[in-house]
DNA sequence: TTCGTGACTTAGAAAGCCGGAC
DNA sequence: GTCCGGCTTTCTAAGTCACGAA
C-alpha cells in the first residue's frame, strides 16, 4: 500500500469504554425470581429493548440469545425464551419510554443539552490526537457490549457480544509520550507503536475473534491523503481502461482454463460492477461475490441470455440480466460443474488483481466499481443542461440525480422507508393542489399582480414536480454510500463551479470536511 | 503458491437531530 | 411555536487487499 506520511508523532488521551448503570432488577426463570449481576442484566436489558422489532421474531436470533444468555445465567442451555419473564425490566422500560414521551419541551431540551455537553466534554478529552504536530480528530468510543447483529443469515445472530475492558485494548502511541492514564487500578493490554498504521486502538473482538479498531478521522489530512490516491487511481483507470478490456478479451480466448477464468471474473467486475466476493468463513452469512459465484446463482438460457441471482455484502439480493458476449456465455456454460460447486474454483481475488496489475500497476478490483460510480456521476452532470440562472432547487436535483445514478451502478440498495407510501401520496397530494390553485388564479384573478402570481405558482409546480420525481426514484436506493465513497468530489466541485452552485449544498456537514481537499484541485 | 489474518474501506440500519410546514 | 418527517450522523458489520509464513 503506498504510503505518503509515516508518522512520527502520535499522541491521544486514550479511549472511552462506555458503562453501564445496574438498576437491580430481578427476572423469573421458569416462575422462579433471580437477581442478576450487572453482567446479566444487562444482556437481559439489551434482549427487552429489542422487543417489538422483527429481530426477536427471527427464530435463529432468539434461539442464540437464549443459549448464551442462558449459559451465563447458568441454567439449561435448551431453555426457551417462554422460560423467561422480563416483566419487570420491560415495566422499567416502558416506564422511561413514557417518561420521555410526557416530558415538556424546556426539560427535552435541557436533556438534549447535557447530553450534547457530555458528548462534547469527551470529545475534548479523547477525541483528538496530535499527528506530526498537527491537532486531528479520532474515534474514540470503544463498542459497548450488545446482542450481535448479523445481517442477513449470519449464524451468530442474536449473541452476546461481551464487553471490552481496558485489559482488551492495544494502544497505537509514538514513545515520546506517557501513556494515558486508565481509571482506578486499570491497565491497558499493551501499548505500541506503528509509524505505519493509521489506527488509534484496537482490540479482539470477543464473539467473532476479529480485531477491531479505532481510527484516525476522515477530516485529517493524512487520511485524505489515501482517498486522494483512491479517485486517482480510478482517474488512471480512465486511461487504461481500453487496454485493459482488451487484456480481458484476449484472456477469455486463453487456452489456459484458469486464464479464462480469471478473464471472465474480470469481465464480471467491468461490465456489472460486482465485488470481486473474496471467500468467507463459514461462521459468517452465506453472500457471493465474482470469485465465489456457483452453479445456482447464474441460469443461462439457449438464446445467450445470462441471469444472475445472489446474495451481495450485507446479504442485499442481487438480480440482473444480461446478453454478454458468446465467448463470455461458452466459458461460463464450461465452467458451471454442479449446482452448489464454485463456478470459478481455483480463483481468489489475487489472481484477478495480479491479472488487472499486468496492464495498469496497482488495479485492484474494486477500483473498478469507483471508476464506473464517478464515471456516472461525470456523465449525468455533463447531460443535464443545467444552466447558472436556473434554481438552486433544480440544482440540487441534478446532483441528487447524479448520485442516484452512482447508487444504481453499485447497486446501493435499501429497505423500503417505512413510511415511503405515505410521504410520497403527501407529495402528489401538494402537487395536485398546487396546480388546482394555479388554474383558479388563471381564470377568476383579474388583478393587475395575475402574471406575478401565475409565475410563482408555476416555480412551485416545477419544484414539487421534481420532489415526486425524486422520492419516487430514489425509493430503494441509498444515496449515501455512493456519496461519501465512490463519488470523487471533484467532478461535483467543477459541476457547481460552471454553473454558480455552492458544491457544499450537495453533502452534509461531515462530507463537506471529509472533501475539502476537493475545493482546490 | 496457498493460507491465514491484520489493516483498512465500504455498507445499510437505526438513532438522533433539525428545520420547514402548519 | 410546535411537531414530525426526513436528512444527517452514528454505529458496527462486512467487505477488500496486502503481507508474512509455511
Amino acid at each position: 500500500m503506498l504510503q505518503t506520511t509515516r508518522i512520527k508523532q502520535l499522541i491521544h488521551n486514550g479511549v472511552l469504554i462506555p458503562t453501564y448503570e445496574p438498576q437491580s432488577f430481578t427476572i423469573r426463570y421458569k416462575g422462579k425470581e433471580l437477581s442478576l449481576t450487572p453482567e446479566q442484566e444487562e444482556i437481559a436489558v439489551a434482549w427487552v429493548k429489542k422487543l417489538g422489532t422483527d429481530y426477536v421474531k427471527d427464530p435463529v436470533f432468539a434461539r442464540n440469545f437464549v443459549e448464551n444468555f442462558s449459559k451465563t445465567l447458568g441454567v439449561e442451555t435448551n431453555s426457551k425464551i417462554e422460560d423467561f419473564d422480563f416483566s419487570e425490566i420491560q415495566r422499567w422500560v416502558e416506564q422511561e419510554k413514557i417518561k420521555k414521551e410526557n416530558m415538556s419541551r424546556e426539560e427535552r431540551k435541557a436533556l438534549a443539552e447535557a447530553r450534547k455537553k457530555i458528548r462534547e466534554a469527551n470529545k475534548e478529552k479523547y477525541g483528538y490526537a496530535v499527528l506530526n504536530g498537527e491537532r486531528v480528530e479520532i474515534g474514540y468510543t470503544v463498542e459497548p457490549p450488545s446482542i450481535f447483529m448479523g445481517r442477513g443469515k449470519h449464524p451468530f445472530r442474536g449473541r452476546w457480544k461481551p464487553r471490552v475492558g481496558y485489559g482488551d485494548i492495544i494502544l497505537n502511541l509514538s514513545p515520546d509520550v506517557p501513556t494515558p492514564t486508565p481509571p482506578d487500578g486499570k491497565h491497558w493490554k499493551e501499548r505500541v507503536f506503528d509509524p505505519n498504521a493509521m489506527w488509534i486502538a484496537k482490540w479482539q473482538d470477543k464473539l467473532g475473534g476479529e480485531i477491531k479498531y479505532l481510527w484516525i478521522a476522515d477530516t485529517a489530512r493524512f487520511k485524505q491523503e489515501r482517498e486522494i490516491e483512491k479517485f486517482n487511481k480510478a482517474r488512471e483507470l480512465n486511461e487504461f481502461v481500453e487496454r485493459i478490456r482488451q487484456h480481458i478479451k484476449e484472456g477469455l480466448f486463453s487456452e489456459d482454463i484458469t486464464q479464462r477464468k480469471i478473464a471472465t471474473v474480470s469481465y464480471l467486475i467491468d461490465n456489472l460492477k460486482m465485488r470481486v466476493g473474496d471467500e468467507k468463513d463459514k461462521d459468517e452469512a452465506d453472500t457471493v461475490g465474482a470469485v465465489t459465484l456457483r452453479g445456482t446463482h447464474i441460469k443461462i438460457d439457449p438464446s445467450g441470455q445470462v441471469k444472475f441471482d445472489f446474495l451481495g455484502k450485507d446479504s442485499v439480493k442481487w438480480v440482473r440480466v444480461i446478453r454478454p458476449p458468446t465467448q463470455v456465455v461458452s466459458n461460463l456454460n464450461s465452467f458451471i460443474g454442479k449446482p452448489r460447486a464454485p463456478i470459478f474454483s481455483g480463483v481468489r481475488s489475487e489472481h484477478v488483481n495480479a491479472f488487472l496489475g499486468q496492464v495498469m500497476p496497482g488495479l485492484t478490483a474494486k477500483v473498478f466499481r469507483t471508476y464506473h460510480a464517478s464515471k456516472s456521476v461525470k456523465e449525468y452532470l455533463a447531460n443535464s443542461k443545467i444552466l447558472p440562472k436556473d434554481s438552486d432547487f433544480e440544482k440540487k436535483y441534478v446532483a441528487k440525480m447524479a448520485n442516484l445514478e452512482a447508487a444504481i451502478t453499485c447497486h446501493h440498495k435499501r429497505k423500503l422507508p417505512k413510511n415511503w407510501k405515505e410521504s410520497l401520496k403527501n407529495k402528489v397530494n401538494k402537487l395536485k393542489t398546487l396546480k388546482a390553485k394555479l388554474n383558479e388564479v388563471k381564470e377568476k384573478s383579474r388583478s393587475s399582480s395575475r402574471a406575478k402570481r401565475i409565475k410563482s405558482f408555476q416555480e412551485r409546480i416545477r419544484t414539487a414536480r421534481l420532489n415526486v420525481n425524486l422520492t419516487k426514484t430514489t425509493r430503494d436506493y441509498n444515496l449515501g454510500t455512493s456519496l461519501k465513497s465512490y463519488i470523487d468530489p471533484r467532478l461535483y466541485v467543477k459541476w457547481a463551479r460552471e454553473v454558480s452552485y455552492d458544491w457544499k449544498k450537495i453533502y452534509p456537514k461531515t462530507l463537506q470536511r471529509k472533501f475539502a481537499w476537493a475545493e482546490d484541485r
